[in-house]
DNA sequence: GATGAATGAGCATTCATTCAT
DNA sequence: TATGAATGAATGCTCATTCAT
């Protein structure tokens, strides 16, 4: 696939589409409706795209490339902090970006029918993850503020399995955050999550957490 | 809705449903499809079950209720034992259960569609975890094999959700299951979740493992 | 096609599609409709009587053989009036009967898939009605109280044809019925059509009528 | 509903949707019948009215306002006339017209599913039918060429009424309109229902009337 | 580039009927 | 004689896509 730079009406059209598609489920969404929330003409997405599940491809990598410069770019501003610290903001940034778009990330895994170099795509951003997470360990490892060394795919399990299920299990997890409302649950779910795999994440590594 | 016996024929549509339903979703998994896979005529599914739609209610229920129903038995069996082989025993039954009906669980929370009261079963599913995971947890604190408690919302949320990524990221996870293969894929993830879990949970309750 | 005797059973069967029948058409109204509340199984109806449409065939028999009949047996006890009674009571008589049958005759001549031999049959009524009345206008001329001779086609034809247009066109008529209910629509009506058409006929045949 | 304009397209659709109802009633008529007939796509009449149901709603529509608005330019140009040439040329125009149209006014009353206030449409045209009626009637009384005065609302039924049984009742009428053929039975039929309303209606009146 | 009319394949569902019992 | 499960054809409709402009 050809990296390709959108135009504004391509990106209302990616921005309306993501969004349906993450309320409603892919098949559920429809051209017509995509097109007529965008203000567009029905056939404008097989003609820019080719197709709807070529939309699709696109708007994987509209987003998941984006995720993959962008933590990037975040892992160059914590490079020069200690282990603790970096695993506390790599946590904290993860979880962010998962209930950032979490109309998107949550339906990745799911819909299947996507081209698979989106899915190597995602792989790659999480393979990022993984490595990072290694090399924190191992500093942390080394400076001896961890005492444990998990397997980093493990942690980042954790991370990810659990803020997924938190977002898309509100009926649950909204059991337990008795200040939330309809409206602010996902800043609610967001804090409490974060602090649960703080603490879980620590504990693995036998580091004592003062939060 | 009443609870119903289904006949044999009936739990031969269930189960094809269920898994083509979990491979590519609820819309994208016609009637014809079904059917045919199930070798029946197109008309028994509005026959057998009303709709579509309701017989979704009916692979719910006919799931669902009985992960229910076997996971109270199941607690009854361990009833007796100590907190820390009970906390095993549940995280264990539960990774079990997740994979054993793995093309089920995941699209429980995804479909969209499903009636409420289908979402109430499996929310009564998860407080019943919730609360036997917190009678563990009390448990250990008296008897002193725990020197933490932490929650047991987060404790679930940690085992569902890194098992169900687990599930549903093969490509990502078997790049650290070096004797995967296509084949036992999900026996050996099983495996290494479940190691994982047990030790991220007993690190959480600052219960020193020796698996 | 062979006459029949109908079993109880069977009478029942006719008696409720008939009326639903009326009330929802011939298409609209299904097999299993008129079998659950006839109480009986779905496949009864093509078990007796062949087919749906064959079922409507020995319907129509059933009816509009029964009104010929007790037309015959109704002409009988008029034998011996005179002319102008005779016209005054055959007018009555067609015209209650088409109110007593109104949701049966209402659609005989409207579905089209019904074979022709029964139309055969409704047309044998109709030309049974049509010399009767032609019995009667001649022996009113001959008597002198008629003083005009309009075709007794045509006087069957506007007997029928207003008869049929007031039971169909219920919000219309209705609105020169001011002490019309609901309830009491048909009889109401009833009484206004025959004395519009009692009117009527004497006119055309110069005859000066005081009801 | 708002008013709409149609393409030559979407009255070939109607022209042959009218056709097929009116011949086969509205169920039995299906969307591949009539896009087949008309030479068009089966999703065109989905794409062009809505559904089945509303494509009937612009049917009716299309032809009874046209009907409405015909008829008033008609009665400006028999607005000079007398009360007896008047009530001549009302009638032949409503019988020409029930027989122009005659594939649709026959199931206008006939078919339930139809919504509301297309039956209004209908009741209004009857309404203004009558209304006509009563002022020839009063201008012929006061003129004293008509001596008697009856209900307008039975003139006006004796006039659809006998007309719409005339055109339903083929096998029927056909046995006295000896001249008749397959081909010209609708021309000759029209004739002589005319022929006969005049004299019915003219004999109710009073007035007497040299054909 | 951009439109909207038009297409044909596919959908879930309902139907009258048949078949095994 | 009677059942109810099972069938296959037909239904109205929606869909992503194409085509003429």
């Amino acid at each position: 696939m050809v990296k390709k730079k959108f135009t504004d009406k391509q990106k209302k059209i990616l921005d309306v589409a993501e969004e349906l598609i993450a309320t409603k489920g892919f098949d559920a969404t429809s051209v017509r409706d995509i097109c007529s929330k965008a203000g567009i003409n029905v056939a404008m997405i097989s003609y820019y795209f080719g197709s709807k599940e070529k939309m699709m491809t696109f708007l994987y990598q509209y987003r998941v490339q984006r995720s993959k410069e962008s933590f990037s770019e975040f892992a160059e501003t914590i490079k020069e902090g200690k282990a603790e610290m970096q695993m506390k903001e790599i946590i904290n940034y993860i979880v962010g970006l998962l209930f950032k778009y979490n109309y998107f990330h949550g339906f990745v895994t799911q819909e299947i029918r996507v081209n698979d170099f989106i899915k190597d795509d995602l792989l790659d951003f999480y393979k990022i993850c993984v490595s990072r997470l290694e090399e924190i360990i191992k500093k942390g490892i080394i400076s001896g503020v961890f005492t444990n060394a998990p397997k980093s795919e493990d942690i980042l399990t954790n991370i990810i399995g659990s803020t997924l299920f938190v977002i898309r299990n509100k009926n649950f997890y909204e059991l337990y955050l008795p200040s939330a409302t309809e409206a602010n649950y996902l800043s609610e779910a967001e804090k409490k999550v974060k602090s649960n795999l703080l603490q879980t994440t620590f504990a693995l590594l036998g580091f004592e957490l003062y939060v």
